[in-house]
DNA sequence: TGTAATAGTACGATAGTCGATATATATTGT
DNA sequence: ACAATATATATCGACTATCGTACTATTACA
């Protein structure tokens, strides 16, 4: 799963909202990194919805203009889950060899001399 | 970055490897969960050398066969590094929202009753 | 009055990955 | 002796998520 398609869910799981609560949201989240494109966006809740990870939670028309809400269904929860937990454990191994790397790149040097 | 790349790296910060060693060692790093396919592991190469984040280390001739060892450079240290930290603040902000989702979700019912 | 913010739709271009095919040698098993 | 598996690299078309941009339309504010 990529970036923006994991924040969509991130954002999600915070509740029910619209495509462009989610974009704002996710901005947030981010602390500003990301901005998701309203092409991924829209694109992305398409096929999360085909997957069963979202679902369409009602139409509404606020200030004349449509929103369209979603929500994460409990498949679109796990996955999330799942896909954090994969991260963090990525994270942690590379970390882990950069630390190392660290330490030899470090002791280099002293030996050359 | 996507995941194959990552692994990429992270195979690299281990030291000097070739291709089908990369291929090896992110399978076993990954705890069997990353089969990179060859397509993608020497594009990879291909483009992260030309990113500077990686440079060819040697051409060898073991037991008759090629091969073709790359190393990480220090620009590809430091990136995977900001990768790194990237996905597991990700994984972190994710979890918050999902720890808050499940006390929703489990005091839901009992509303309901 | 016009500019920013809100909200959604549409679509061509790009980039990374996948899957498959090809070539060649070494090792292991029957 | 022969087949299968492992090692090792190269290439290429197809797919798909994302990007980037343009477009429509309303409301709020200066």
């Amino acid at each position: 799963m990529r970036e923006p398609t994991f924040f969509v869910l991130a954002s999600l799981a915070d509740g029910r909202k619209h495509g462009y609560g989610i974009i704002k949201d996710a901005e947030e989240l981010s602390d500003g990194r990301i901005h998701l494109k309203v092409g991924t966006l829209y694109a992305a809740l398409d096929r999360l919805q085909s997957e069963g990870l979202v679902v369409a939670a009602g139409d509404e028309v606020v200030a004349g203009r449509l929103r369209r809400y979603f929500e994460l269904t409990e498949d679109g929860a796990s996955t999330l889950q799942a896909e954090s937990e994969r991260q963090a454990l990525n994270a942690r191994r590379a970390n882990d060899r950069l630390k190392k790397r660290a330490a030899r790149v470090a002791l280099k040097p002293v030996i050359a001399r």
